[in-house]
RNA sequence: GGCGGAGUAGCUCAGCUGGUUAGAGCAGCGGAAUCAUAAUCCGCGUGUCGGGGGUUCGAGUCCCUCCUCCGCUACCA
């Protein structure tokens, strides 16, 4: 097997069905585990929901449900939108599962042993509507000098016991963290962010609550025993999650060949968990901090936030079902810069994928599989080629082994596919230049040779796409006749692939169009919020 | 308020440590071709590089200032 890699999303909140935000995340890991793998890396996805706090509880009160209950249904949909978007996890961690209490608790009992948690009393402005604690110097005076909450609600001082963990003596550590990993925290902006908070100086952590109960209970004394008015800060149990996945705290396999993981792909609103507190955790309990935290960006509807106020929230899987899995994959990649935020709108996937997956790319491998099926009764052949034969071969291989796999290695999604559109229009300039239907009767084995070169072609596009198209690509793939075990992008430099092609005597079938067009309906233009 | 980022062609953006006539994609205009999903290919941009000032032989690229927009500024998730 090759080299181990461990990626994670964030998991969800699921007091609400998976938003467009879900999607955009699910989709961008499951794009990176399905190019490492095709890089020959064994790798392993993780996803799920986290399923304690105050808002389940209150939302299932409100339901008339247990909160048990409605986290069971509330889960499913996030398992059936990875279903949908064709995102395949390894893991799928709720931490209602008893082996994430365990692991929860153990990751307390180390931080407590490490002397990092201790018992005090939290007292502030605690406003009961926004359900959060205000430093006084964030109050505003209401009518009457009445103190306000920033958002303007009615604050009172509260006070409420609680576990601290020490986080002010690892500000240092952390500095010395994002120093020496200057790619721990990416994108950049994020890390500048972060470096000069924790440069501010760090506070102790409140982590544990007695307001509520659903939670994983703090242990208290020893083995087994548990607190019983304490449920721990949601924080501490749900960054857990990304151990118990690997089954910590057995010294499992799974943990020692893939811990620490490799990237946690996380939104930018949960940077400061990640980066801060998480790292801090783990070394209180003497684990390994992960490699790399990439708080991607937000998707924005016309340049929007959704929200329901504004009536513009997208179902996900609505949009997969409009224009397909795969070409909804391809355009949160292409269309939006990893690390910024996006806009999309109906108008906009549509023309990115008919100007790029229909017409330059599925077109080419139509007109090109479609003239070797007539003209060449699907059969293919060696050849001999020419300086342009090479020459575009030359310039597919560039794209395909080193310029897709180096930006997808650094997480530029965008920069890769447009060297593989390059690398496309470059085909589709060849076939014009070459114009093997003008060949078919002046010279019959030149036209086959330019087929065969576009063919090969063909197959180094395809295969670098993959992990961004999985179905489609696996379809072309198909139909192209290329063998199911050799179409990593690690297979691409293998010599001799095209000559075992023939060997099969094997002849293509009339194509089947990869990426149809997309038609709006007129409405759908007008911007319907439906 | 403090700290940081951004303002480049109609739109979305590239332009690293300053150096030949400032680039790409999309849209638009013109042409070619007809194998193909009416798809493809070729050609066409006189842009105050946000405004002003400065450093320099030379600045979109450095410094100052002003304007506009955005992010962060701890314990809801």
């Amino acid at each position: 097997m090759g080299e181990p890699y461990y990626i994670t999303t964030a998991i969800s909140y699921p007091n609400g069905k998976p938003h467009i935000g879900h999607a955009y995340e699910a989709i961008a890991a499951d794009v990176i585990v399905r190019f490492m793998r095709a890089m020959g890396r064994d790798a392993r996805l993780q996803t799920g929901t986290d399923e304690h706090g105050l808002k389940m509880a209150q939302k299932a009160r409100d339901l008339g449900l247990t909160a048990k209950e409605l986290a069971d249904q509330m889960s499913q949909y996030f398992k059936d939108m990875c279903a949908a978007l064709n995102v395949g996890y390894d893991v799928f961690i709720r931490t209602t599962e008893d082996r994430h209490h365990e692991a929860s608790q153990e990751l307390w009992r180390r931080m407590k042993a490490n002397g990092d948690l201790y018992l005090d009393r939290y007292e502030g402005w605690y406003s009961i509507r926004d359900e959060a604690y205000y430093d006084e110097s964030e109050l505003v005076a209401g009518e009457g000098g009445q103190k306000l909450s920033p958002q303007g609600t009615p604050v009172e001082w509260t006070v409420e016991e609680s576990w601290f963990f020490r986080l002010s003596a690892y500000g240092d550590k952390l500095l010395t963290l994002y120093n020496e990993n200057p790619e721990f925290i990416r994108p950049e902006s994020r890390r500048n962010e972060i470096m000069r908070f924790v440069e501010g100086g760090l506070r102790d952590l409140s982590v544990s609550r007695t307001s509520f109960d659903w939670g994983i209970k703090v242990p208290v004394h020893g083995e087994g025993e548990t607190s019983d008015d304490h449920v721990m800060y949601v924080w501490v149990d749900a960054l857990t999650n990304y151990l118990t996945g690997l089954g910590w705290p057995e010294e499992t396999e799974e943990f020692r060949k893939f811990w620490p993981a490799n990237l946690h792909l996380i939104g930018k609103d949960i940077i400061r968990f990640h980066t801060v507190y998480w790292p801090a955790f783990l070394m209180s309990a003497g684990l390994p901090v992960p490699r790399q935290v990439f708080g991607h960006g937000f998707l924005l509807n016309r340049g929007q936030k959704e929200s329901k106020s504004l009536g513009n929230v997208t179902d996900p899987l609505d949009l997969a079902a409009r224009f397909g899995v795969d070409p909804l994959r391809y355009f949160f990649l292409r269309e939006v810069v990893f690390g910024q935020d996006g806009s999309y709108s109906p108008e906009a996937i549509a023309t990115r994928c008919n100007a790029e997956l229909a017409n330059s790319y599925g077109n080419l491998v139509q007109r090109t599989l479609s003239m070797i099926f007539k003209n060449c009764g699907g059969e293919l052949a060696t050849f001999s080629s020419t300086e342009a034969d090479e020459a575009l071969l030359a310039t597919v291989a560039a794209a395909t082994r080193e310029d897709l796999p180096r930006e997808f290695e650094a997480l530029n999604f965008s920069a890769g596919l447009e060297a593989w559109m390059r690398a496309v229009f470059a085909c589709n300039a060849y076939v014009d230049e070459q114009a093997p239907w003008a060949l078919r009767k002046t010279d019959p084995e030149r036209m086959r040779a330019v087929l065969y070169t576009l063919f090969m072609a063909i197959r180094d596009l395809t295969i670098a796409i993959q992990p961004v198209v999985p179905a489609t690509a696996a379809k072309v793939l198909d139909q192209l006749g290329v063998p199911e075990d050799q179409r990593g992008i690690a297979d691409l430099p293998r010599a001799d692939w095209y000559m075992a092609r023939v060997a099969t005597g094997e002849r293509l079938a009339a194509p089947v169009p990869a990426f149809p067009r997309i038609e709006l309906e007129s409405a759908e233009s007008e911007g319907s919020a439906a």
